[in-house]
DNA sequence: TCTGGGGTCCTAGGACCC
DNA sequence: TCTGGGGTCCTAGGACCC
């Protein structure tokens, strides 16, 4: 049976929702209105572009790249840092609207939802008309814009919503495929990224109808099920659910670039054991307990090296995550001066399947206890206020979640 | 020029077992 | 002494997304 699916986009979300903020607070300068950017830290060395403005993309600015290279194309750019708890919020509001039309929505990222509307919508109605309603109430009540997506698949909705920018409805039926997506530069395509462009290039495609019209064979031969998958989308062919149930994250990770090169041991491993109570707290808010601690470096000439190590039981506790970490960043360190330092615990399961031994219980309760205290402190007072590493505190700003 | 942080998924090679 | 092949698990690294 064919799907009724809708994508829905917020235009520039991080700067459209500062631009609302602001003028909310009785700011009269519309930040949409001018070349702005979010952007991070420059002294803090995380100085990329997060969101741009329509005027400042007619500058050539692209998000992602050094503010520096920002300010080269457009010396006059403003720039205003961002706020993730304010991002949540007007994230959260876009959902409350979606949900008056169904309660299939998967939150795909914080600005991006798609929604399977098969079987909800009201008779007399059609897809089309929702998609526009949705578009127009969004800007009437939260000052925002946002493209959607038309289409009977998730690829496809995914693809409309990017047409035309912004505050625009797009349909991408399968009889449109030819004219509107297959004429589309094959980067255009989604998972089509800058390592496999130039692949694709070099065997002639171009466009995303000459990846349709290669044969399958060639591609999966070529690049394996990424080749299928990237065939298929380009086919406009996708199956894949609307995910609407809220998933168990797979892995919880923190990483920090730091505000300079470190290449002491015990100043790495300080950072180290500050992310590691990040990690584990966050693990504990979702009462999750990790296997596989994982631990990742990234040199002053930017090589990236990861070491990981599965544990004989899972848990949940900063002390014992804590020293493998350690462990791990040992067997890691060669000495080179260290840009970025990053902790991850991957094969979370859920805290109720886990069966202790009484030995590995009662070894545990100790530390469990603290724990605990710990945790209670943070969620009371904020994660910032209550750190076994509060020196590091005001040096290093964590986001809180 | 100077390059964030949070994720998911895939691949390849080695260890180990039958 | 010389020899197989398949399956699973583990680790490191990489591509892609927002």
């Amino acid at each position: 049976m064919e799907r009724e699916i809708l994508h829905v986009d917020v235009n520039n979300a991080f700067l459209s929702w500062t631009a609302v903020e602001r003028l909310k607070k009785g700011e009269t300068l519309d930040i949409r209105t001018i070349p702005a950017i979010i952007g991070g830290d420059e002294a803090q060395r995380k100085g990329v572009v997060l969101a741009k403005s329509s005027i400042a993309k007619q500058f050539g600015i692209q998000t992602g790249e050094p503010i520096y290279f920002a300010r080269k194309k457009c010396p006059s750019i403003q720039i205003f840092s961002s706020n993730f708890s304010v991002y949540r919020t007007y994230s959260n509001a876009l959902y409350q609207i979606l949900l008056e039309y169904t309660n299939k929505i998967e939150r795909f990222s914080i600005d991006e939802c798609f929604m399977d509307m098969t079987g909800f919508v009201p008779k007399g109605r059609n897809l089309l008309e929702i998609a526009y309603e949705i578009n127009k109430r969004v800007k009437e009540e939260l000052a925002f814009t946002v493209n959607v997506g038309v289409a009977h698949n998730k690829l496809l909705a995914k693809m409309a919503s990017d047409f035309q920018k912004p505050d625009r409805v797009h349909t991408l039926f399968e009889e449109e495929i030819p004219t509107k997506m297959w004429t589309l530069p094959v980067g255009e395509l989604f998972m089509v990224g800058k390592k496999s462009l130039p692949k694709l290039q070099k065997m002639g495609i171009k466009t995303i109808g000459d990846l349709a019209h290669k044969e399958e064979q060639v591609m999966v031969k070529t690049f394996g099920k990424f080749g299928k998958m990237i065939w298929e989308y380009s086919n406009g062919i996708d199956n894949s659910p609307v995910c609407f149930e809220e998933e168990k994250p797979k892995g919880i990770g923190n990483s920090i670039t730091l505000p300079y090169d470190y290449a002491n041991l015990e100043k790495i491993e300080e950072v180290l054991m500050a992310l590691v109570e990040q990690v584990t707290y966050r693990l504990r808010i979702h009462h999750m307990y990790a296997q596989v601690v994982n631990v990742q470096i990234k040199t002053n000439e930017f090589k990236v090296f990861s070491h990981q190590r599965k544990l004989d039981m899972p848990t949940d506790s900063t002390k014992e995550i804590g020293e493998e970490a350690k462990k791990l960043l040992k067997e890691l360190y060669k000495g080179t001066p260290i840009r970025l330092i990053g902790v991850r615990v991957d094969n979370l399961c859920e805290t109720e399947e886990i069966q202790l031994s009484l030995f590995a219980k009662d070894k545990d309760d100790k530390q469990k206890k603290l724990d605990d205290v710990v945790d209670g402190l943070k969620q009371k007072y904020g994660y910032e206020k209550v750190t076994r590493a509060t020196n590091l505190q005001n040096k290093f700003k964590f986001k809180e979640e």
